[in-house]
DNA sequence: TTTACAAAGTGAACACTGTTTGCTATCTAC
DNA sequence: GTAGATAGCAAACAGTGTTCACTTTGTAAA
């Protein structure tokens, strides 16, 4: 028994080992420019060895990314101790966004880049499921307190999860800072999601300046 | 002279040729699964041949990503017309988010594939860098008409571009509808769009409403 | 202790990929 | 008629993911 879990120990090291230099590699040569050719090489193994491990480069990737998402899962577990729901929506976007600058490469592969064998959400329950699901329960307790207006659950979701992943994906790949040249990237993100939120304070303000505009 | 023209005519009449047939094996077999050496099969020549024609592969995706942008720049050129920004705003992103709908892998092709040699918004003046340069001055007037609120131009260009980008790529990878199953498109995109903009008329619904609620 | 078996690792090959090179034809210009 | 440019191609090169037959190694059962 001992040595069946040794065995299974000495497995699992290696494919850390080699998922470890992927990353390595794709840190340093982008995704595109990595091969399996490559990561044997970098821990002095034949190309045919990574097969023991892994039954293709799809499938290398899909726990790359599988890796990914549980990381990107813990950096939101704390999200169910704010209580307030609208605050906990504005932080669950400040880490969307803020992975996206500081890891743009792993930000495409999370959530831009297609891999086939990863389509049917419902199968990864507790993980990124889990987290989407979550975030449809805010957004739902946002629409409840009126934070966010008179808008449908399905609409608010789809609003806030475009925009969200829309301003990450520009600013992973550099379109948002060649196309507004000189714009603050770290406030940037903070006022998108003002705009996009509207929090009810900003239409009270809104309300205000109404008033006293035609108290005039 | 003419028949240096007529030389230049058979040249290009080639080009359109092999990118025709591009096209053609992109649609059939997606944008990953096309080769030279297909495309060369395709109209009956060697692969090499094709090089006589593009620098590289690069180059020949390049050029269709050069003629969608086009292709996609006349489908906003009746923009100009619409009178009313905020109307022209809509009407903008409802063609975006059309076209995602309708040609996902082309959206995917001109929007989100990264294309290295297309990097430099500058150079392509009169192309989609004029588009934005469009959508820009329309967001400055949406915000001088006051439809938008008290907002950066900066800041809604971001949001909104964000918005419409995220929905259009979620809606092109199909995950809108895998995540909202059952959710009906043709309507999500104008509900949406009103989610972000939140239009004048909303804003004063709004407002009514809570004149009546504090008035009971 | 010998035998049997499963797993790890490898070199060589296969079928692809993009791209280059050297070579013909062909056709234009002088 | 000759020189030069152009189009097209077979063959090769270097790279890719992947498979297969083979050896080595270490454990388990006889």
């Amino acid at each position: 028994m001992t040595t069946a879990t040794r065995k299974e120990m000495e497995h699992e090291r290696m494919r850390r080992k080699i998922l470890d230099a992927a990353k390595e590699l794709f840190a340093k040569d982008g995704f595109d420019n990595v091969s399996i050719r490559k990561i044997a090489a970098r821990i002095k193994y034949s190309p045919a060895a990574l097969y023991r491990y892994f039954k293709n480069k799809e499938d290398l990737i899909l726990s790359l990314k599988m890796e990914g998402m549980q990381k990107f899962g813990e950096m939101q577990s704390h999200l169910v101790n704010i209580k307030d729901p609208f605050q906990r929506l504005r932080e669950g976007g400040r880490i969307y966004l803020d992975y996206a600058r500081k890891e743009p490469e792993y930000y495409d592969l999370l959530f831009t880049k297609a891999v086939p064998s990863f389509c049917s959400p419902e199968k990864w329950v507790g993980g990124p499921h889990q987290n989407f699901t979550n975030f449809q329960e805010t957004v739902r307790q946002c629409i409840e307190t009126g934070v966010l207006g008179d808008v449908s659950v399905n609409t608010a979701v789809a609003a806030l999860w475009a925009s969200v992943h829309g301003l990450a994906s520009l600013a992973a790949s550099g379109r948002l800072q060649s196309h507004l040249p000189g714009i603050d990237m770290d406030n940037i993100f903070e006022d998108v999601l003002d705009f996009i939120t509207i929090p009810q304070i900003e239409r009270e303000k809104m309300r205000k300046g109404k008033q006293d505009e035609s108290s005039k």
